[in-house]
DNA sequence: CCGCCTGATGACAACGTTATCACACATTCT
DNA sequence: AGAATGTGTGATAACGTTGTCATCAGGCGG
């Protein structure tokens, strides 16, 4: 299969069958040494190795390594939220192990945060990020929210780009995302096969699709929500243990309690162990997985959103498009995973004391 | 440009670098090297190359060849449908030039068709395509629609299977489709751009995601759809037909139709060619972008489905699934695009005589 | 005869990367 | 304390090819 095989059959230096094997001309060796080479050459089938000569020649390689750019945004209130970070940690990983090189990674919030989102401020980013002279990478995936106005401007300066996102889908690029409503709807769907009736929300109320879900799939288990079983909050941690003094202050609090993400739920539960004087003890179940989620007391009940997926799929959406194998807008959906662990109890049961050190 | 230049820049060792850069868990050295390191590479705008790293490690570069099965499936009203025959034609030449072998190609009414969905009838058929003793292929690829029941028995004897349709999601299974009813927006919305007010809809109304858009639309624009302007009828070409003489006896017609696809669109123009002499020629739009949509008069307005991009997806998908790369089940949404041609005028102009010969 | 050219050949060093090994050093266990 | 384990490094050897050089034989003119 090597040049040096050939030169061990036929007896001859590895040089002379180079030579011999790569010069088109019939010039250059002894008439009876060309024939024993290209015959052996032939015997063995023998295919030059396209690598090495590209090693050896610097010409173009056959296969090229992409370079990709990373954006990284968040709004100020999810500066806190470990998932981006965890998404950041993945698409690194998938980036290398596919081959690809990891360029410049950014991490802003002044693309996703509507007050700052100026025009002028915005291009003077969009430049920050892609300086006239400098060469451009091969792509861009933009993890988290980005205004219109700044996709925009972006996809002015690279025209590949994907983004990754929770839910919620822009239309303008390249996407990878998750039905925030059907995850809601699942999350609340278990908590009823659980005997919940009375089931809360904590979250975002304005503009988020799992709170849509939430209500849907109230509806289809022909439950009303109560409106003081709806807490209206940045999701974040202290909004969710707010959320906990909030409900347990209640009359007539949730038995169960679906927290729009699992920063909310965290918080909540911390907070559920410093109340549990109260015996006030819903059962809890978000969505995301985090890591975290594992180490809550109790372990976390959440819709877990497959994140080693939703990066692997990015890149694929990006590779393809940087390679010419779509040009329209496409969008990839993928699905969250039910995944048990101990905050959520069946109806009427309270979650066990011991959880709550 | 190479890992020596980068070694000598920060003094640690080639070897240092190399394991760096090209390690995708981040534990594999000192923080503070591992960022002078990474800092340098960025500086520099290091790419690695691809020639040498294959040269090293791609000795091995054996790539398998997949055979994949195509399952073509259609109710017995869309048989005369050409749709999904150009969907077939495009994925076995996608299947052909990414290096696969094209299996076997079944062509079946039975699987969609919901009056011959008793389970014993299906699984007969499961098992014709799939006998117990015939060697698998590595993956099969839907067209059309599917009954819950027969997707369910398929997936139970061949589990690497995606399908393409039109729209509207199975969520069983990986999935390549269109939102219906995104593409009937774009539709009505140019119908209503060119000043229509009067806009029908011509087409299946139960359980189909292009009549719901069509509504949506309608309300979006703020019209109120006449209820004579709804025809109801099977997507075929009779349909198209019969819907162009039921418009034409009406007193107050609709000024532009949006048929559901293509077909009831070339069925309603030829009906509407016959029929001149009665002066009736409303703009028509329809979606799908069928092949003879180019060749009727009036060539028709259509919003076209990407077709190729849906089979290399779909082709994409299995294979990604195939390897490993993905476990959940994931769907990709592809976007349709308004192609205008001839059969949509100004409110208030009629199509050109001249068209209808 | 010597010196010079020519043509054929082999030895060897690159190209840039990754894999293997060995070493130094810190940490933990017996 | 000494051994066993684990960590971060660097030196070095490949991978298959091509380019550079040295060698060697033979032929030529001087």
């Amino acid at each position: 299969m090597s040049l040096k095989k050939i030169a061990q059959m036929t007896g001859v230096s590895v040089s002379t069958v180079g030579r011999i094997l790569s010069d088109p001309n019939h010039k250059c060796a002894n008439e009876e040494v060309r024939k024993k080479v290209t015959d052996a050459a032939r015997e063995i089938n023998y295919i030059p190795n396209a690598s090495a000569r590209a090693l050896k020649t610097g010409a173009k390689s056959e296969e090229k390594i992409y370079r990709i750019d990373i954006l990284l945004t968040r709004a100020s209130h999810e500066m806190s939220d470990p998932f981006y970070d965890e998404l950041l940690m993945l698409l690194e990983k998938e980036l290398r192990s596919s081959g690809c090189i990891v360029g410049n990674v950014w991490h802003k919030a002044e693309f996703s945060d509507e007050k700052l989102s100026r025009t002028d401020r915005l291009g003077g980013l969009a430049d920050e990020l892609y300086p006239a002279d400098m060469p451009h990478s091969d792509g861009l995936i933009i993890i988290g929210k980005v205004t219109l106005k700044a996709l925009k401007l972006l996809k002015a300066k690279e025209k590949n780009l994907v983004s990754i996102n929770r839910n919620s889908t822009n239309c303008e690029t390249d996407e990878v995302l998750c039905d925030g409503s059907r995850i809601a709807r699942t999350a609340v769907n278990y908590l009823t096969k659980l005997g919940h009736t009375k089931i809360g929300y904590v979250g975002d109320c304005h503009n988020e699709s799992r709170f849509t879900g939430y209500q849907t799939a109230m509806m289809n288990n022909r439950l009303t929500p109560d409106i003081d079983h709806i807490f209206d909050t940045l999701p974040n941690e202290e909004g969710g243990i707010a959320a906990m003094e909030y409900f347990a202050s209640l009359d007539d609090p949730p038995t169960g309690i679906y927290c729009a993400n699992d920063i909310l739920a965290v918080g909540l539960l911390s907070a559920m162990g410093r109340r549990r004087s109260r015996g006030y003890m819903p059962s809890v179940i978000s969505s995301d997985d985090i890591e975290t989620a594992q180490y809550t007391k109790p372990m976390l009940t959440t819709i877990s959103l497959p994140k080693t997926e939703m990066v692997h799929f990015a890149l694929m959406l990006l590779l393809d498009r940087i390679r010419g194998g779509h040009r329209t807008v496409s969008r990839i959906e993928v699905e969250g995973t039910l995944v048990i662990r101990e905050s959520c109890r069946q109806a009427g049961v309270l979650n066990e004391p011991e959880y709550y050190i």
